[in-house]
RNA sequence: GCGCCCGUAGAGGAGUCCGGUCGUCCUCACCGCCCUGUCAAGGCGGAGAUCGCGGGAUCGAAGCCCGUCGGGCGCGCCA
């Protein structure tokens, strides 16, 4: 149907004839001489159509509507002295068209298809065939697609399986909510749709596939967020007899290949190691982004003795006086601090103190008349804070003003500029706690997984730490795992904290612990998240801009409708009865 | 679940705080005419909107109040 792709063309197709088959991108009408733009994958072609040398071509160009189908056939040739467009990979030629024919008429797109359009993303999505037409998004999804090839390409070579795992599967207490599927041959029972193939795939360590791969779709039914979908891709891997180095080992030389090839930017191997008591100290946070620095300090010696109520009845009832100097945000206006202290009151804190840092030990606050010239020189000296800095201080539970001191931290970033772009800062977040106390449960709960080994041998649930490991980069987490439990009796004691019977555990989990009695090898794994790095190597602020049909941050798919209520017929066959009308979340 | 923001011709935006002069304006797209080297072509003209939806107070609402739907962001949730 053609002979090349509307971009590929070049100075070394010079006169060539050539059938080509693509989009109408723009037509330019001079009333004599007509310039169209085709466009397909590859990229834009200038077509010319000349009325004297190609009538019956030029009278059917202006008829052309954008984004019709059409195929063209011509000659390719140098564009004339002066009218080369450099800014255009075939900009040195031009196709001088004999004939045009309209494969597909287009009506007129419901928002220009260029990359400079900024049309409402909820337009986008329903009709997403037109937006995925824009070359950005095109280059995004050949993006994706060079990753996961790396991905592959890597792994195989390393001798790691891929191994396909089910789609329906079985409900299991912990974690995410699931999916939910009925089924039709047992009325009343229900397939659930992976959060993750973590126990199958530790199931293939004891069949003993040794080193498992899979790119991987996994389903939480959990609130989706801009970097975090309903679905989302992962890179699962898993290996027997390994430590974490093993483990580590083989995803750093990956990642680092990825930034190297798409990015253009080598980055030493390995990456850096923090334990997670470290970096919530240090950044408030267990994943900070290290790109810039701004570390946090405790300043609860600094106000130690302070007569300034709100620290220190925060600091009586057991919480923490925290603060980091922004460097530079003295300059900051007014308007922007008062913005600054809403925004951590937004974001949970029962509110924010700042201090300007001026020459000579000076200082702006709204609390200065509080503050002695001890407790400002601590606070100086505590945040490492120069003049011309801003000491932001929130005094709080220490979840909550770590919450808040994440968020300002960043916040200030990018309202500084600190942000070094081009720049690709890997750490890895290790020996985070086993447990942690949960407050809307009532009980400890797993802060990785209930298969995570613990890093000793003692299980005190407030001491005990994990051998798992998260994957920073930039601020985001991309991916983690754990060296996993192989020994039933650990296995079982592990959900002995979590609060299950024996009998619930071998009701949920008497598979996988069974499995462990048949002679389960040491191992351990780790799940990557594809779609978050693909949005960091593509430049994105949303997860949805890196995947071809993405669901809303309500879950909702404007351009399928999905999800929908379905006929009665459908319910009936399930045996289920619905007692909510459709399209309401219940209390 | 909580909080904040957005919804105005096909697209993007201004107008909303402070009700009347607003269905007023800008850019692009669309339609018509002109134009033989443009590439975000250019010039002239034109058409196109129950201001997301419903209710309320008011002589009067795009604007104020209540509700609702859709979308986005942050927190919670996300082993």
């Amino acid at each position: 149907m053609r002979t090349h792709a509307c971009g590929e063309l070049r100075a070394q197709h010079d006169g060539r004839p050539v059938t080509l088959c693509g989009w109408v991108a723009r037509r330019r009408d001079h009333g004599g001489v007509t310039f169209i733009d085709l466009r397909d994958r590859e990229g834009l072609v200038q077509l010319v159509f000349h009325p004297k040398d190609q009538p019956e071509a030029h009278a059917a160009a202006q008829d052309l509507k954008a984004e019709s189908v059409v195929r063209v056939t011509g000659g390719v040739r140098p564009r004339p002295e002066g009218t080369v467009n450099p800014n255009l990979p075939t900009g040195e030629v031009e196709v001088v068209v004999d004939t045009v024919e309209v494969l597909s008429a287009a009506d007129t797109p419901p928002f220009p298809i260029e990359d400079r359009t900024e049309a409402d993303e909820n337009l986008r999505l329903k009709f997403r065939y037109l937006d995925l037409r824009r070359p950005e998004m095109t280059g995004v999804l050949r993006l994706r697609h060079r990753i996961i090839r790396i991905i592959r390409d890597h792994m195989d070579a390393l001798g790691f399986l891929e191994v396909e795992t089910p789609i329906l599967t079985r409900s299991t207490p912990e974690g995410a909510r699931d999916f939910l599927v009925p089924s039709r041959l047992w009325p009343g029972t229900f397939y659930a749709l992976p959060q993750s193939p973590q126990q199958l795939k530790q199931l293939l360590m004891v069949a003993g596939l040794d080193r498992y791969y899979q790119i991987v779709r996994c389903l939480r039914d959990e609130r989706p967020t801009s970097e975090r979908g309903l679905e989302f891709t992962q890179l699962d891997v898993e290996m027997s007899f390994v430590g974490e180095q093993d483990v580590l080992g083989v995803i750093e030389p990956l990642y680092a290949q990825i930034v190297r090839e798409i990015q253009g930017v080598e980055v030493p191997v390995p990456f850096p190691r923090m334990t997670y008591h470290d970096m919530l100290a240090r950044f408030g946070s267990d994943k900070p982004d290290l790109r810039y620095g701004m570390e946090m300090a405790d300043l609860g010696p600094v106000f130690a003795e302070t007569g300034f109520r709100a620290f220190s009845s925060v600091l009586e009832s057991g919480g923490i006086v925290k603060g980091f100097a922004a460097t530079g945000g003295a300059r900051l206006s007014r308007k922007q601090l008062d913005e600054l202290v809403q925004g951590a009151k937004g974001r949970g804190a029962a509110g924010l103190v700042w201090l300007a840092c001026e020459p000579e030990g000076a200082a702006r606050s709204p609390i200065e008349k509080y503050l002695s010239s001890q407790e400002i020189a601590g606070l100086r000296a505590g945040t490492g804070a120069e003049d011309g800095d801003l000491v932001l201080i929130v005094a709080d539970a220490p979840g909550r003003a770590n919450v808040a001191l994440d968020g300002l931290r960043r916040e200030q970033a990018g309202l500084l500029e600190l942000v070094r772009e081009g720049e690709w800062r890997f750490v890895w977040m290790v020996e985070p706690p086993l447990f942690e106390w949960s407050e809307d449960e009532g009980k400890w709960v797993s802060v990785h997984h209930p298969f995570t080994a613990p890093a000793s041998e003692d299980m005190d649930p407030r001491a005990a730490r994990a051998r798992a490991y998260d994957l920073v980069l930039n601020g985001f987490e991309l991916g983690g795992g754990s060296i996993r439990i192989h020994q039933p009796d650990v296995q079982r004691k592990v959900f002995e904290v979590l609060g299950l019977t024996p009998r619930e555990t071998d009701e949920k989990f008497g598979h996988l612990i069974r499995a462990f009695r048949y002679g389960a090898p040491p191992h351990g794994g780790i799940a990557m998240g594809i779609d978050r790095l693909v949005m960091l190597m593509a430049g994105k602020d949303a997860i949805r801009d890196v995947i071809a049909f993405p669901k809303s941050q309500s879950g909702s798919d404007p351009l399928t409708g999905a999800p929908a209520p379905v006929g009665e017929e459908q319910l009936r066959e399930l045996g289920i009865r619905l007692s909510a009308e459709p399209g309401r979340e219940e209390e």
